[in-house]
DNA sequence: GGTATAAGCTTACGTCGTAAGCTTGTCAAG
DNA sequence: CTTGACAAGCTTACGACGTAAGCTTATACC
């Protein structure tokens, strides 16, 4: 009763920045972007809308603040590594991070705002091309392209219609718009990844996403052009 | 007076699902998607908000209907032509289009519907790989990949904090944070990016975008990557 | 005990998407 | 010319949203 830190009645933890964060993020996770909204976030720590104020600006600024939750977790491996590893890594770390929250990727790059959290990052990346002999131009312009491409995969990824193991449930849906005379070729498309992954081992590694085997393709891609101009 | 169409004394063209989409392209255009609502694209038209449910099913369909607007002003060269040529060239225009609808690769890569305007755009480019030799696997693959560098690309420079003729002012107002002390990469980046902008002729091409160099940089690694394995 | 301060609360405003049902202009059938 | 059906647009209303402004209350220090 008499303890220091004694509150009203119903006792709970203080708020803080760091907690309305936690607690954005999860509902995020849970529901999606669009269930994001002061009162719920309130609600989820048993406290009014209007008293997350005190500790974050606004709705943005919880944004931009599970965003840096988002990028703080992608693994970027030291400068000592040989650097087309530490890109083909720090690539499926960031793949695999963009899936486990769905909605980051979108969020990501929509934000304007340059966190500290993404400086880091960027310079992590930086550093490890140019100690690898990349010039500055081509350092910077490989992290341009290849962000573009993880972003831009990932995006595609989490929004696909339905997720990777009812494709079969999908192609069975469209087939009746997309027949061989109306869309040939997405028809041979649509055959095809349908035999194929039927026929794919159940996951290639049990951490795999359903898709890492189509990104590992461009990446590879992309990180095979870096090694040729590089020595060149 | 008697005319056989006479409308009542204000008179106006009448509504049509056509007509309601123009209305919210004009306006998501000059003022940003969070700025369509019901209600201004009635107040454009003329009309109540209401009304217009009698013509789109609701909001999302109204945004599906822009998204498949834009899709439709990509250029697709025909099968008749190289495919590398054809794949760089409609690559550029979905990024000059992306670009003159900045809100729109966001958009399109967060419907989950598949239209029929974008079935028939996959199906053209899937169908000048199939066509110049690229097996189902490869063309598929192929696809995804490109894709992915396009939107993942021009996302990033649409929401770029400010536009590229404004860089100089952005440099400078995140100098302060941004030293050779805190992030070491991204500084020395910066500062070449800067000079090389200043060296740069004011515009290489009247109608190239600003980062027309650096996305070219990533698209042509892209399609030598495909040459090199279509060639194996 | 007194009082300043910080943390959380209440109320309120304007905006949003859209459900439900109403009015009115048009036109074919009788 | 009347009738009545139908389509197009309108009115009203509801619950949710972000957040401005100001209030209350519990704690901390003198």
């Amino acid at each position: 009763m008499a303890n220091k830190t004694r509150r009203s009645a119903k006792a709970r933890a203080p708020l803080t920045r760091e907690r309305v964060l936690r607690a954005a993020l999860t509902i995020v996770d849970n529901s999606g972007l669009e269930s994001l909204s002061m009162r719920k976030v309130g609600e989820a720590m048993g406290v009014e809308a209007m008293s997350l104020y005190r500790h974050v600006t606004n709705r943005d600024d919880i944004l931009d603040g599970i965003v840096d939750l988002v990028v703080n977790e992608i693994e970027v491996p030291g400068e000592g590594a040989d650097w087309k590893v530490a890109m083909r890594r720090r690539a499926i770390s960031a793949h695999h991070v963009l899936l486990r929250h769905p909605w980051a990727a979108a969020l990501i790059e929509s934000r304007a705002t340059v966190s500290a959290a993404r400086l880091r990052y960027a310079d992590m990346i930086l550093g490890i091309m140019r100690q690898a002999g990349f010039s500055i131009a081509f350092a910077y312009r490989a992290f341009l392209s290849l962000d573009s491409y993880i972003y831009g995969f990932t995006l595609q990824e989490v929004n696909w219609p339905y997720p990777a193991d009812e494709i079969l449930a999908v192609t069975e849906r469209m087939r009746p718009h997309v027949t061989a005379e109306t869309y040939p070729n997405v028809s041979e498309v649509m055959t095809h990844v349908v035999k194929e992954r039927a026929s794919r081992p159940a996951s290639r590694r049990t951490d795999a996403s359903p898709y890492s085997v189509e990104f590992e393709f461009g990446l590879d891609i992309i990180l095979d052009g870096f090694e040729r101009l590089l020595s060149s």
